[in-house]
DNA sequence: GAGTGGTCTAGACCACTAC
DNA sequence: TAGTGGTCTAGACCACTCG
């Protein structure tokens, strides 16, 4: 027998998902699993190439996005090799939404429901590590994948580590409206839903990570 | 006069400074000098091919480039648009935490100071398609780049986007108990954050999407 | 339909690392 | 010298947006 070729399998070229990221998602799970651990040495971009028909092109394109995202680091007349294990920091909280979504074949977007600057309250300052009356900036935005809503999102931050914002120009964006019955509606719902989460507290007990979590954005 | 063709200047195919790079100083140095704006849409990837004579793929890899350090964004078919302040991206679309704080040398850590699940309220189902009552997972988690407290943000996603979670396994991760006390204070809090912001409406009206908005990682 | 960016191919030559 | 990743070309077809 003249050949025979070790392929790890085909991609789908009738799949709306691209290629690189199919192939992508192939070695990322060899490495989150452990079947290739930190160190290794994984093949080389002819072999890949081979191991899965696609062309070199598609190979590197798979390989800047794992690159980017910490997974493996490449040397140049060396080959490439499985990065060490993240930061257990980072292994844990980190989830990011964007990757999560393409990971799945979806297409992830935003939609900013809200923004502003406000006082801190005593809660939120106390946890961002500020004087009660300190301006934050709070942003509400909405998540979906393909268009369907999938997370609603707020945050705040100290408007201290937004210098600029002020110098924004708008050029004539509409500018949407959420400020009012909503949102009171909304917190006084929250807190109803906290004030039942803590009943339920032994549902929290089976969170801890996310859905597809481990992840690095 | 057979050809005059417009360019902006030749790369030089001599150097050992690829000409992807060359070409993305360029690119950049129109952006930070402000020769092209904030919203502007500039030349197209043939556009560019033929003004400094390379190929797509070099331009591609050069935007590729532009894209992950934030300075433009591209929509298909329509164009690639410069992108806004930093800041303005930070906060519209998609923000990933991990990377904005790596991109400054920041090492970043998210903890989670709670999660669970509860029904939907009025205002949380309507935003994500829900109706109401329908459980949804929520969790807040508090950001920090160096130890730094940065970001609190809180999240709801419909609980039938995840299945599965119960199986998660917990390998002796520290389960943070929050639940309680503190919430009810929070929640309290942030009404009346909300409320002040509703006083403040002036405020909100200098924050809005901005041009190149629908912004991809 | 024309133009845009997104994906993909099959080559090529180079710089670097190892043997 | 052989193998690796880094750069680059000149095509192709597709999905999307817009008039």
């Amino acid at each position: 027998m003249a050949f025979r070729v070790e392929t790890n399998g085909r991609l789908d070229g009738g799949s709306p998902v691209p290629k690189y990221h199919q192939l992508k998602q192939i070695l990322k799970e060899k490495i989150e699993t452990g079947e290739w651990a930190p160190g290794d040495l994984i093949p080389s971009e002819p072999e890949l190439c081979r191991m899965y028909g696609v062309s070199r092109t598609t190979v590197r394109q798979t390989m800047a996005s794992l690159v980017s995202e910490g997974l493996i680091v490449r040397q140049q007349g060396k080959g490439t090799f499985v990065a060490g294990p993240k930061i257990e920091q980072e292994l844990v909280g980190f989830y990011s939404f964007t990757e999560d979504v393409m990971r799945k074949g979806l297409r992830p977007r935003s939609e900013i429901l809200s923004k502003g600057v406000t006082a801190a309250s005593k809660a939120v300052a106390s946890k961002l590590g500020l004087a009660p009356g300190e301006r934050v900036v709070y942003l509400t935005r909405l998540r979906l994948a393909d268009e369907e809503p999938i997370m609603l999102e707020t945050s705040y931050l100290p408007e201290k580590y937004c210098q600029g914002l002020d110098q924004i120009d708008f050029r004539g964006r509409p500018l949407y409206d959420v400020l009012g019955q909503d949102f009171n509606v909304e917190l006084t719902r929250a807190r109803e839903t906290f004030e039942a989460a803590v009943a339920d507290e032994y549902e929290a007990s089976w969170l801890r990570i996310w859905p597809g979590a481990p992840v690095m954005p």
